[in-house]
DNA sequence: AGCCTTATTGCGAACCGTTCGCAATAAGGC
DNA sequence: GCCTTATTGCGAACGGTTCGCAATAAGGCT
């Protein structure tokens, strides 16, 4: 099942190293070849919906993707927007966030579980904050009660330490 | 802000040692004065959904708590429910649960952060944990990174023991 | 290169949990 | 008991997400 997604762990920290063209074609490869693993096509609202998440810093809403995906494709549409981030999440590549009923879920490419996300109240950025922490906890609980952890979310909300001061 | 919220930790452990009556008057109590100490009015309405809440074995919908609260009260309306149910909130007194974009929230009275829900996908049950993990997770992040964590959310879903036999 | 099959798209309408506006009701202080 | 005003009940709106279906295009085959 799922198969195993590229480590996204610093794919943007040196931009300049490669030409656009060439990140490009890089994002399509593993795209393609995950979609056509599991026996879906390539198709250009994909590429385009993969690509909005793949170069975005932050944690996008759909509406956000969408609009974004409209910068590329001006035709870009809503519910291909939807059907392309689901998928995505089913195949391991991406991943949803719910952080409350009162915002709509927000998407980001697939990563290690063992990181989690701080939001700040203030100035409502999330982060990434890596740790074993979710490691451990799923240890603890295959070993201590049997319980086999496929998630493990961990989301914390409060104040950063830029906007507490 | 947030008064503190009674601990429900053992509450339901004998339930045979008070009589219907006893108990009645004992979450009315709690309601009445947390209500009344924010300027609020003890009304039917918010009795009946607290009753319901409060003597919830598992983790409730708004639209369960709403049936359930018919069973009480016929007459009990959707709007005061989920009204009810975001001033506990706010109050300190209830807590709401996000697992997911595909299903409604959850509803529990409010009890320490230091649990976690296991969430098992198999049999659909949210189980409590308690562990040391959400207050380590707290003080890690406050004197490391300066991250004043107001509430920390920490979700597992997988294989309940039983379900993965 | 063109063809054929069928997965995918685009569009709009439906869905459903949740919120809101407003007139009617009732809590609780006097 | 009375009066003020918070709260309720009702229905309609809202907003994110999903769905049905005809039109389109991916990609295997020849």
């Amino acid at each position: 099942m799922t198969p195993a997604a590229p480590d996204p762990s610093d794919r943007r920290s040196n931009p300049s190293a490669h030409s656009n063209l060439e990140l490009e074609e890089a994002m399509d490869d593993v795209l393609g070849a995950v979609l056509r693993e599991s026996g879906h096509r390539l198709t250009g609202p994909r590429r385009t919906v993969w690509r909005v998440l793949y170069t975005a810093a932050e944690h996008l809403t759909a509406e956000q993707v969408t609009e974004r995906a409209r910068a590329a494709d001006p035709g870009a549409n809503r519910s291909s927007v939807y059907r392309s981030l689901s998928l995505f999440a089913d195949l391991g590549l991406a991943r949803e966030l719910n952080l409350g009923t009162d915002q709509p879920a927000r998407w980001e490419t697939a990563h290690a579980d063992d990181q989690f996300h701080l939001v700040c109240e203030e100035c409502e950025q999330v982060v990434h904050h890596a740790g074993r922490l979710v490691e451990e906890v799923r240890t603890h609980l295959l070993s201590g009660h049997g319980f086999t952890a496929r998630r493990v979310d961990l989301h914390v909300s409060g104040r950063c330490a830029r906007c507490s001061s």
